[in-house]
DNA sequence: CTGAAAGCGCTTACAG
DNA sequence: CTGAAAGCGCTTACAG
């Protein structure tokens, strides 16, 4: 038997209420009561029984993480890092995340997560793209969720999202400085609102700089309607190139995509930088590692977790908040990739 | 508030502790009662509150799921489908599995996840290679836990392990029946036992067919010390290649070796398979997914993750049970960077 | 086959 | 500032 708040209070000589409210840091306890008992906590190696606590206050102390089952098994470790920063938040005020995925076909009657079926959570946090029989069944249950990197046109959800369109601009606009002329786009499909917006954002810096007449946008983008992958990154990479070769930069609408623009570049026989400019986005661990290093915007993936994790104890605290979104900014990192100077030092 | 056992007794008109016993599938109730009862939980959508149970039955229901925070952070999607199995076979059972990381240089006073501070889990899975104070951590408070794709060479603890000798024997003798002369093999650290192994099943297997004389290994071998990535790959691949252009096959210690190892193969310009056969190992997704699409073995991941669970909670049952170790098999599977015939068809 | 009752370990008004 | 007591929703011997 592991040592109760009983035995606590036993030894302490005081009652176990005394004891409670020195656990909770709650109303006040004369400082030397509050002592003598903190120390036979310590001594004894007590640890409150979390389910009985939970029992009392009528809280779960859990929170879910749903993510689709493609996503959690794809290339991307995107998500699966968002996870991390929520963990990480969650380490200090003593819940847990229980991270469940969920079929691409979802259906609330058949396939819902058990912690929501029986009630083990407090909110719920959906990653990146996600079914919307699940974000309209949580909407009903009235139970508080957020919405990570995703979005649904016309409704106010809660949600942390990154700022895709002013990275996309930013490293765009950085490539034109550089005097690029020839910037091509590729990517996945635009069901995804974060590839929509870095496309927004390709497309609205080459227009800044009246780049974008004619049919540039059409002869230099190159895109398939499906989750993005290095495949497409090298047959477009491919494909473009022989049909352009006054391509000189192309921006990619995430890393994993890029990493296939590199291999079909290099196929090719192009030399990168020098010849080819290529940023991608996210900032994924292997765009470190890649030969030529990539260029890209970092997305402060952690801190979107720990967001995502405040926002929605804010919400479970506070139900009838005004929904909010966070708009979490990004950072061009400037590699190998894109940099020609880095190979002339 | 929620319906509870105290609704569905007054309503089915019996005592909580009938409801209980069909609850729990225990003990004699009338057919008809338990009809009743059955129908009336369904109607009002009854769900037993978790942290009730577990306070009147003493367990908490949750396992625990460690990983090192660099593996969990890297390339490999390896140990996250492998938790995913665990998940789907948790499912069924009604538990919980608490995903957290624990750092590389971690220290039981200070870094125990907090589902081990406070006695949250029943038992625990460490997966891959992970920080021997805390395994010796859990052995000594007695909490029943399994290790993952690793040993500790003279210890017996539980475990399930991947039969990586027996593929590696087999990829690399399938490769000197196709007539390969001259097989390499790239890898990372032998420090995880996996690579290991890996490595003793590409030796042998030459030495069953009489190839691996003199300098043979010496020559055709490139590891470097540190945990894999393509990177590894492409730099053996360039060396290798350069300094022994014989060389006819690669066997690599895993996927992401091989994949940086096409590419190095890529930029030589030789021919993959006709020139150079590639194997890899683990089947990770983008595995299916790469060009040439990568020949290798297919590690069961979520059977791995089902095989831990159910060990794992035999353990929680049984804790005086000997221990044991599960060797998963894994399968050969032939793509086009090994099958020479596929770009014939 | 079913019910009354004790108990799991905690929290929280409420007295004092 | 601290204690007695009720209660959270379930399980489990024990009677009957």
């Amino acid at each position: 038997m592991a040592t109760t708040i009983k035995d606590i209070a036993k030894k302490a000589g005081v009652s176990i209420s005394t004891v409670s409210l020195v656990l909770n840091r709650k109303g006040y306890v004369a400082p030397e009561t509050k002592e003598r008992i903190s120390s036979v906590m310590k001594q004894m190696n007590y640890k409150p029984l979390h389910s009985a606590r939970k029992l009392a206050t009528q809280k779960t102390g859990n929170i879910g993480y749903i993510i689709w089952e493609g996503h959690f098994s794809e290339v991307e470790m995107f998500y699966s890092q968002i996870f991390l920063g929520m963990e990480y938040a969650a380490r200090k005020s003593d819940s847990y995340i229980l991270l469940t995925t969920v079929k691409e076909d979802f259906d609330p009657k058949n396939d819902l997560p058990r912690f929501l079926k029986y009630n083990d959570v407090d909110g719920v946090a959906l990653a990146g793209r996600v079914s919307h029989a699940l974000i309209e069944y949580l909407d009903n249950q009235q139970l508080p969720f957020v919405l990570i990197d995703y979005e649904l046109p016309g409704k106010s959800f809660n949600c942390v999202k990154i700022d895709n369109y002013n990275g996309a601009f930013r490293a765009v606009e950085n490539l034109v400085l550089a005097d690029k002329k020839h910037i091509a786009f590729i990517g996945g499909t635009f069901f995804h609102p974060s590839i929509k917006e870095r496309y927004r954002g390709y497309r609205e810096a080459l227009e800044k700089y009246n780049l974008a007449n004619d049919g540039y946008l059409k002869k230099y983008s190159y895109c398939e309607n499906i989750e993005t992958s290095r495949a497409i990154g090298e047959n477009g990479a491919t494909k473009l190139l022989n049909r352009h070769p006054e391509i000189d930069a192309i921006f990619c609408c995430n890393d994993t995509t890029a990493m296939g623009v590199i291999t079909g570049i290099q196929k090719i026989g192009k030399r990168i930088p020098q010849e080819i400019a290529v940023v991608g986005f996210d900032d994924i661990p292997p765009a470190e590692y890649n030969i030529p290093k990539l260029s890209t915007l970092r997305v402060p993936k952690l801190e979107i977790g720990k967001q995502a994790f405040m926002l929605l104890n804010e919400l479970i605290n506070n139900p009838n908040m005004v929904p909010q979104t966070r708009m979490i900014s990004v950072d061009l990192v400037i590699r190998e990739s894109s940099h020609s100077e880095s190979n002339e030092r």
